[in-house]
DNA sequence: AAGAGACACAACCGCCTAATT
DNA sequence: AAATTAGGCGGTTGTGTCTCT
């Protein structure tokens, strides 16, 4: 048994919003709040949308303090290091800015700051806002260079290593993410797990898939990477158990604790005893195609956002 | 002036996890 | 325990507007 049909798909409303359907979802919320039942709210308010559509609506545009576009300097760079550091966790980035909202990070991201980023400006268009190119500014000086080695139109940071398609056009030379982040980014720590309380592994597998972490645990003899051994020949673009590989490094996750705790390790580079272990930069070194200086810098990075654990440690390779 | 293409962004879609029955 | 939905999230699409030719 379940639970009752949120609502009649048939019935309801879709595309853009009247200001008077605004002016009722905007005047109900603010008298009586959500009563957290987004499904109950239409019928309520006597809409006829759907509770998700309210939901959004709410959450990316009636909400109060919100603000739209003219994305400031400092914005910018936090959006473009957070992207370059976690991916493309929009609600994440847009925790670390008040009154923006992730959809709009995420369209901003999509039709300026990836552009930018890539330096696809078609050459002497202004973008509509009047924003324009500035040669000037501070983000693009210390990003761009870097950014180019890492991305090609058809690939992302955040997918670097993830698909074996997109892995071929990772560089064998490539800047260091490090020296792309010259000052460190200070994040909310409740919005990332922290290594005293390593137990948000919903999001960390997530990200470990994504960058093309390998759990590794020498107490299982049938590590996924034994059982496929094209994932270190460099043969993976073309193998199709690579795929299924993947899949099953979302299907059957090692709990993170676990891994910390244990002879365990994680492809990120990170070991229970605070350093890198030669699996891990092994794997990173394949995953991402840089050499080991690179991997290194790269793992302390990723650790440092992931609440400071790690970091180059010597000995370890 | 008109058509084509580019752009911006609101809204939808589909997936995942947690909660509920 | 299994089935199903709600809520949340990231990816994608639809469409109105702007710019160029």
């Amino acid at each position: 048994m379940g639970r009752a049909p949120c609502c009649d798909k048939a019935n309801v409303k879709k595309g853009p919003w009247s200001p008077e359907e605004d002016a009722k979802l905007k005047s109900y919320i603010l008298k009586h709040g959500t009563g957290g039942n987004w499904i109950a709210l239409p019928q309520k308010i006597g809409l006829r949308r759907c509770g998700k559509s309210c939901r959004l609506r709410w959450l990316n545009y009636l909400r109060p303090n919100i603000k739209h576009g003219d994305f400031s300097e400092e914005e910018d760079n936090l959006i473009c290091s957070m992207y370059i550091s976690i991916g493309s966790r929009w609600s994440i980035i847009a925790a670390q800015l008040p009154g923006r909202t992730d959809n709009d990070i995420k369209n901003y991201w999509n039709t300026k700051l990836k552009k930018k980023l890539l330096g696809d400006q078609k050459k002497g268009r202004v973008d509509k806002r009047g924003r324009g190119n500035n040669p000037n500014r501070e983000m693009e000086k210390r990003v761009v260079g870097g950014f180019n080695y890492l991305m090609t139109d058809n690939m992302d940071i955040g997918n670097c290593g993830s698909s074996s398609q997109r892995m071929s056009y990772c560089p064998a030379m490539a800047l260091p993410m490090s020296t792309l982040l010259q000052q460190p980014m200070q994040y909310n720590n409740h919005e990332l797990p922290h290594p005293s309380n390593f137990d948000d592994h919903t999001l960390i597998r997530k990200l470990l898939i994504k960058l093309g972490g390998r759990f590794y645990d020498e107490n299982d003899h049938h590590a996924v990477s034994d059982r496929f051994p094209d994932i270190t020949d460099g043969s993976s673009s073309r193998n199709p158990g690579h795929e299924q590989l993947v899949n099953d490094r979302a299907a059957s996750p090692i709990p993170m604790s676990h891994l910390l705790q244990s002879d365990s390790h994680f492809t990120l580079g990170l070991n229970a005893n605070n350093g890198y272990s030669k699996e891990g930069l092994e794997g990173l070194e394949f995953l991402l195609g840089y050499d080991e200086t690179i991997v290194r810098d790269s793992a302390g990075l990723l650790a440092g956002v992931y609440g400071g654990r790690g970091g180059p440690s010597d000995g370890t390779r």
